[in-house]
DNA sequence: CTGAAAGCGCTTACAG
DNA sequence: CTGAAAGCGCTTACAG
């Protein structure tokens, strides 16, 4: 049979309610009491049952991880398993757990975070998308229940954790300025999706300081971020053949475009900047282009950061007052061999 | 206040255990009866605490997925995210959920699968690897903890799913050959995983009918499996200059080879296959060598089916009786333009 | 087909 | 510093 309190407390003398607080490390007792009923605790393999103490507790020490409705290009993207590794990292750091939403369409995905936290299964949840206008969301904000936004849903507040997307893509248009380009292209994905019109915006301001403007067919939107969507469309540009610059809002679609350049022999014609997840920076980078790094370990990281805070306030007064953090980037350059 | 199961039988005029029976859809109740509550439970917008479900029932619907020691190479891989897909997607079908677990040591991860397992967080846990003489794998041996492991351990009796290894790579072989190359290299990773050994061996049970065995240094083990690492090794080998075939068993080393064979416009020279975690069919593939998917989604859907299974007979008679289903790979032709 | 009652294994005021 | 007791919100034999 398991091994439960009861069993920890007639073993050590004391009753079942000292060996609960001991548990949880509570100061009113004794230190003597604590290494004696630890000891036994070991001796027995006592292991406390979850589930009793998250009803009698009222809390779960578990976290929601919320995914965005199923789409490929979202889990074949670095960005998934790199944030939510930070995520794991510091959960884990604080003794909480991670539980993955689940469902497909938005109704059954709202179904089953309805389930995990009217069922006292989660105490706070992380989204690891922004979408506008996104069920989900609305659903949260207005019950009220803790959580924190991986990036960025303008006019609404709310809790979240970003890149300072403007300012990487000002900066990296200065970059490939600087290098001599000047006519700018932007391969961007979803505008629906904040960070993209962020990264335009950003463009803008660097452009702007030269007299120039990214026009409505400089932008290339509407394309997955895939490998292959970058490679056809960068095939296209070339044949256009009117850029010299090109600042491409994911890794994977950068990927494509370069593999295009490389097989054009066209390395000398085109400056091209990214944003990866991660650095790559202890290896020889066989891709010769820059990047910024999202480092979406941190951003992971953070935000796990930011939901215990709110977590902890929780019982404190009813303030208005949220989060918005931006962790910074670093522009990495491949090493040349 | 929340809801609970007896606010529901008050207004529905029964008593709180058929609420309960109607909750988990209890044949013995009538479906007239089933109806009324129901109802009333949208109405109230009722949703059962989960703990105390769990506690009740101990029964958790919760599934740990257990994940290896901190490596980026690990993390990287798109191996990661479409094997937790497909898992997810099984698991949301029968109403499971997925816990991670955490921890960054072989002592600490083995520490929190014991809290969850005597906890009764989890009813099961998925292994993400495969490796011998792993701790946590000898606990959940040893403990008869419900358990699949994706990959294989040779050797040792337990549920797995894992990819025909020895057929894949043989059948990789003998297209490598039929394709005109006759020196052929692995490009492997860490032999202390089964699934290196098993390709090699594929390798060589190709060779053999052309009386041909993979020597000692035509095997290029202890690489990382990241592109970067593919791509320095492939540099050394095309300095060699001695082979004109080659079975590269990771994606990301695939992709860094590649690059290198590109650079040195040596595409004419080198035969090259590789196998992937999924199938990129739908779009035009830009790396120009085919490959075998491993469909890792399919692999984590039968993971979580295997243990489904698992789960069901435990009530049975103490069985000895193991799955071990190997999925079918196709090979897949890049589409050239 | 349904209900009353005990119990799952904890936590937490309250009292001393 | 510690204990007795009530309670968290369900489920499940048992009885009818």
């Amino acid at each position: 049979m398991t091994v439960t309190i009861k069993d920890v407390a007639k073993m050590a003398g004391v009753a079942p309610s000292t060996v609960s607080r001991v548990i949880s490390d509570h100061p009113s007792i004794s230190q003597a009491t604590k290494n004696r009923v630890r000891q036994i605790m070991k001796d027995l393999q006592y292991y406390p049952n979850f589930n009793a103490r998250q009803l009698a507790s009222k809390r779960s020490r578990i976290v929601g991880i919320v995914l965005p409705p199923d789409s490929d290009a979202f889990y074949q993207n670095p960005f998934f398993p790199t944030v939510l590794r930070g995520i794991n990292e510091t959960a884990s750091r604080y003794q909480y757990s991670l539980l993955l939403s689940t469902g497909e369409g938005d109704q059954s995905r709202l179904e089953h975070i309805k389930a995990m936290i009217y069922g006292k299964q989660v105490e706070g949840l992380i989204f690891l998308y922004a979408a506008e206008a996104d069920p989900l969301l609305s659903f949260v904000l207005e019950e009220g229940f803790p959580f924190v936004v991986i990036g960025n849903v303008a006019g609404i507040p709310m809790n979240s954790i970003d890149n300072d997307n403007l300012k990487i893509s000002q900066l990296a248009t200065d970059y490939l300025w600087q290098q001599g380009a000047r006519r700018i292209a932007f391969i961007g994905g979803d505008t629906r999706q904040q960070f993209i019109t962020q990264r335009i915006r950003g463009v803008n301001l660097a452009l702007s300081k030269h007299d120039q403007q990214l026009a409505e067919d400089d932008i290339y939107n509407q394309i997955p971020f895939l490998a292959s969507a970058g490679y056809e469309l960068m095939n296209q540009l070339i044949r256009k053949d009117c850029y010299d610059g090109l600042v491409v809002s994911d890794q994977l679609v950068a990927e494509g475009v370069y593999h295009a350049i490389l097989e054009h022999d066209l390395l000398e014609r085109y400056q091209m900047l990214t944003f990866k997840a991660y650095s790559d920076q202890h290896s020889v980078n066989y891709l010769h282009y820059p990047y910024f790094n999202l480092d979406s370990q941190k951003l992971g990281d953070q935000a796990m950061e930011i939901l215990l805070e709110v977590l902890s306030e929780a019982d404190g007064p009813d303030r208005k007052r949220y989060v918005y953090e931006l962790i910074p980037s670093e522009l990495v350059f491949p090493r040349t061999k």
